[in-house]
DNA sequence: CTCCCGATGTTGTATTGCGATATTGGTTTT
DNA sequence: AAAACCAATATCGCAATACAACATCGGGAG
């Protein structure tokens, strides 16, 4: 599927939302958004967590699982701040583009 | 208002909304956009508008309005289509972000 | 000890974002 | 009628992002 531009942000905010409710990692979220019809590379997953970690978004943590290092992430209240935020946005959207039809 | 990278995609699908209903161009939408607490910098503007255009989700074409040329846009088909996948994105949102809480 | 798998990480290139600045043509001011 | 101003679109230059392909790394299976 392409039209990413579109989308992304609908991504990202799809992770600070599984971030809020617990610590998630990055296949898992590969996963997660694979069920909702997205498709994300590794190549843009990561440097992505990276980024939203560094600005304060998220915040991450190294757990051995099986012998296997993983990094979780959760939303700081930052994060949430922003999905905060998102939710004015989403409801705008929504009277505007859900409405009639 | 920062965290930009999570809302440039709503603020596209705004406009592709816009641009489904009637024709709308540049300086209106910025106008608009400030209603919704977004803005939105020439810089960004124009070129993305040309973007969307080139890429076949928007039709422009210019007209003189009081001696001014303006550019108006309409969504194309292909853009009504993104709009409407973005119907079933915003649901989902709706469904997991908004509803509880 | 080799191969595969679950995970995360990196590289190189192309695309996007954005503030600042420019352009174009008409209106108002004096 | 020149100067200053305004609406609107366009471009420049640099920084930030996106992404596919590729790399790494440790454990478990055979």
């Amino acid at each position: 599927m392409f039209d990413r531009e579109f989308f992304l942000g609908f991504v990202k905010i799809h992770i600070l939302y599984h971030a809020a409710k617990e610590p998630v990692f990055g296949v898992e979220i590969t996963h997660e958004l694979a069920r909702h019809g997205y498709s994300l590379s590794p190549g843009t997953l990561y440097p992505t967590l990276h980024r939203m970690e560094k600005e304060g978004y998220l915040a991450g943590s190294s757990k051995v699982v099986n012998g296997r290092v993983r990094k979780y992430y959760r939303a700081t209240a930052k994060g949430k701040q922003v999905l905060e935020q998102s939710r004015n946005s989403i409801r705008e959207l929504v009277a505007e583009v859900l409405e009639e039809k």
